[in-house]
DNA sequence: AAAACTGACTTGCATTTTGCAAGTTACTTT
DNA sequence: AAAGTAACTTGCAAAATGCAAGTCAGTTTT
């Protein structure tokens, strides 16, 4: 997606939209911001059906733009039991946190003006408690709190099942 | 850009990035929404850079989604005089124009985290100022009052300068 | 009324980005 | 020691993008 060359105008939208704009980038974040996602292998499976090659790289260029955040687990380390060396957890930012009213109005209009898996009643109330929502998402992510905002929802499709 | 097969998962958030998830497509929009632009050839000096081809396709693929419309200039002649055959006004539909939250928040969050080329503190005067915000780009659009919202700000790329 | 000029696109083609399947490497469990 | 698993790479085909040039109907200029 975005290449390095191409000048673009000094606008917000623009620049913002240099970083994250293709169909992959909001997605991981957004499963980082209310499905409580950390690992390449939850996003693998997140039902979006990304590919793995693709899946390494927005998560370098997020990263690389001050969005996202990785850090080997076993540096956390948060039950004593749970070290897996391998395990790299991947985490918003502030910066990237900030993104959660952008998240949140892109659910409001999707939830109104297309079809989607999703309880259309639910978004409603939630565009009506919009401060509260937020103020909750923020709260949840200065705890490092991974519970689910959002119920894990439809899911359509499983790459590759391992049969 | 969105193919036509890929399955995703009934999420507002990848619904919607399914049609807009690209990096021209919300710069079309906030062009109508904010600027007052209408036609082919405004869009394609924005300063952005499109591509001729690529702009038609974003325009067709947005009309499809009803996000906006395209009418002949002629049929609505707002002055007596201005009755160019060949233009075509496009506009946001209702639906285009609920993606106003959505593109202000973007707006913010780039102002915010990015070097853009565009007054700062204006623009968090306008993140305390939401609603206000909100209501007179609809109020703008209701009237169908093209006056730009924002002054045009860094031009950086001139297409083809016609030397 | 012919010539030059738009506005809104197409078209052809090279370059870039995606998607897909199959590795690879380092740790972990059996 | 063998089999698994997490997080990636790699190779290649397919699709999307960027670029320059061209088309075509309506418009203005001469």
């Amino acid at each position: 997606m975005a290449s390095k060359s191409h000048p673009r105008s000094g606008c917000p939208v623009s620049v913002s939209l240099e970083i994250f704009g293709d169909r992959w980038s909001l997605l991981i974040i957004r499963d980082l911001m209310v499905r409580g996602f950390r690992t390449f292998r939850q996003f693998e499976e997140s039902g979006e059906g990304i590919a793995t090659n693709i899946l390494a790289e927005r998560l370098e260029r997020l990263e690389a733009a001050g969005i996202i955040a990785a850090e080997a687990a076993d540096i956390i380390a948060p039950e004593p039991e749970k070290t897996d060396g391998r395990r790299i957890n991947y985490r918003l930012t502030k910066k990237g946190i900030d993104l959660a009213p952008v998240m949140l109005e892109l659910l409001i209009w999707g939830a109104k003006h297309e079809r989607t898996g999703v309880d259309c009643a639910g978004i409603a109330k939630m565009a009506r408690n919009r401060e509260r929502v937020l103020t909750e998402v923020r709260r949840r992510w200065g705890r490092r709190d991974t519970t689910p905002l959002l119920p894990p929802g439809r899911t359509r499709v499983e790459r590759r099942s391992t049969k």
